[in-house]
DNA sequence: TGAAATGTTGGGGCG
DNA sequence: ACGCCCCAACATTTC
């Protein structure tokens, strides 16, 4: 059978169930297709870069087969299909709301069109609609949700590995990757080219290398930005460069460790937040605990500036950041204290700064970002609660205790003397960085306060 | 997957 | 030896 088969985020030849499925028996037409008709949240500029280097990785696989559009979806699929004498289609299974509107949109017009069609789930271990409460409702919580509900139901789909063989159709390709036009203009992303290999070779390797060294402090070590504990999968993850299934039973086959469990239930954040955005589409921008829409955010485009570019004066944010602008990647730790720091310090709208996130990170993820957001910000589910306010200074101090993680970022903050790195401005000699923007102390006070004028307001 | 305020305890210095 | 004060160090509670 003549097969079309439609990559979306998951570019990857091994165990992707597209691939693996349209290519048994069939010969193969490999298309990608950038919709921006009927997604309405455009890619982030980090992101298009990622994804231009990502296809441009898999058309290598794919013996440069790879056909790239840029319109919309089911047009293009239709010319296809009549152009190549297509028999078949097959799919990502999608999990969010635009994605899986166009996938029904999809469905509909290929059953009457009489074209077999078939969908896989390429992205999660499991499928939010598969993992329910006893009385059929969702889970609100994070450790049910995933001890019971994911760990307790059913296993995951095994892996399988890459297709025998592919055989594609008969055609030349006259489509190119540079007509998506995902990296054009001034070439902010050249800085990005030798700090990271954009290939799935190099997602396995980065993950056996984890799984050699990191992964035996991950629990602890993870909260340290200095320390090299983290695995940094989370780009090769976001778009599909590695399948969250093989590194699911590979960590499976290992000998038990509360690291290697702390891990997989990081693996299970992801499985959460793709979980909430499905049963609840509305988090993509509203709070989940509307008593928060009542809140009167500052919103103060000078505040908000200085947080992007890092240059707040403290710290700990100012090299989150300047990591951030200058790697489109951030540590964890990080990520939750600079959230923290624009919310409930600068009192800037979560919505904004997921916004920035968006745009900056390389791993940025539709569900993740946004679940992340409101769980720091205090307005999602199983969130934080708002009155966690985390103090930069301390954080700073407590997790880059030797300041090498600021001064990384922030070389001009060497002359301090490190008892005084997280809080320069005690500092008498004067040096070339900005005074703080805010009083820590009093917003931590007006943030409070604010929030207890709204906490009033039951919740729902 | 906090921080700050408040409370408690216990050891040392001292009259 | 005793009471008193001071203050870490730790625990609890409050935001």
């Amino acid at each position: 059978m003549k097969t079309l088969v439609l990559f979306k985020n998951n570019l990857r030849i091994n165990d992707n169930p597209v691939l693996y499925n349209g290519s048994k028996n069939n010969t193969i037409l490999p298309v990608f297709i950038l919709d921006e008709h009927n997604i309405k949240k455009k890619l982030g500029s980090a992101s298009k870069y990622w994804l231009y280097n990502a296809l441009k990785s898999l058309n290598q696989s794919l013996n440069n087969k790879m056909l790239f559009f840029r319109g919309e979806t089911l047009s293009i699929v239709d010319e296809l299909i009549k152009k190549y004498d297509i028999n078949k289609v097959v799919f990502e299974e999608t999990f969010i709301k635009d994605d899986m509107s166009l996938q029904k949109k999809m469905e509909s017009f290929l059953k009457k069109t009489n074209i077999k069609y078939h969908s896989y789930n390429c992205t999660l271990l499991w499928e939010p609609y598969s993992v329910l409460k006893n009385d059929g409702t969702p889970y609100k919580v994070f450790t049910p949700f995933y001890k019971r509900g994911c760990l307790g139901g059913k296993e995951p789909e095994l892996p399988l590995g890459r297709p025998k063989e592919i055989k594609y159709l008969e055609y030349d390709n006259n489509t190119n990757i540079s007509d998506l036009n995902l990296v054009t203009g001034y070439k902010w992303y050249s800085k990005l080219d030798d700090q990271w290999d954009i290939s799935e070779k190099k997602a396995f390797k980065i993950f056996t290398n984890f799984l050699n060294d990191g992964i035996f402090d991950y629990k602890k070590g993870r909260d340290y930005p200095s320390k090299n504990c983290n695995s940094k999968l989370s780009p090769y993850i976001r778009f599909g460069m590695i399948s969250v299934n093989r590194l699911w039973y590979i960590l499976n086959d290992l000998k038990f460790d509360k690291n290697i469990e702390h891990f997989k239930s990081e693996i299970g954040w992801r499985e959460f937040s793709y979980y909430l955005l499905y049963h609840y589409p509305k988090m993509e921008y509203k709070n989940l605990q509307t008593k928060f829409d009542n809140f009167e955010w500052e919103n103060s485009n000078e505040k908000f500036d200085s947080w992007k570019k890092g240059k707040t004066g403290f710290p700990i944010i100012d090299a989150g950041m300047r990591e951030l602008w200058q790697t489109g990647f951030m540590h964890n730790r990080i990520r939750m204290v600079v959230a923290s720091f624009l919310v409930k310090n600068l009192s800037i709208d979560w919505r904004l700064g997921e916004a920035w996130f968006w745009d900056c990170l390389l791993d940025a993820d539709y569900a993740s970002n946004i679940a992340g957001w409101q769980w720091v910000a205090g307005t999602g589910s199983d969130a934080a609660p708002y009155f966690r306010i985390f103090n930069p200074i301390l954080q700073g101090e407590k997790f880059d205790s030797n300041g090498e993680y600021t001064l990384k970022y922030l070389p001009e903050l060497k002359p301090i003397p490190l008892k005084l790195l997280q809080k320069p401005w005690e500092n008498l000699e004067k040096i070339n960085y900005p005074d703080p923007v805010i009083d820590y102390k009093l917003s931590r006070e007006i943030a409070l306060s604010k929030y207890s004028a709204i906490k009033t307001y039951t919740e729902k």
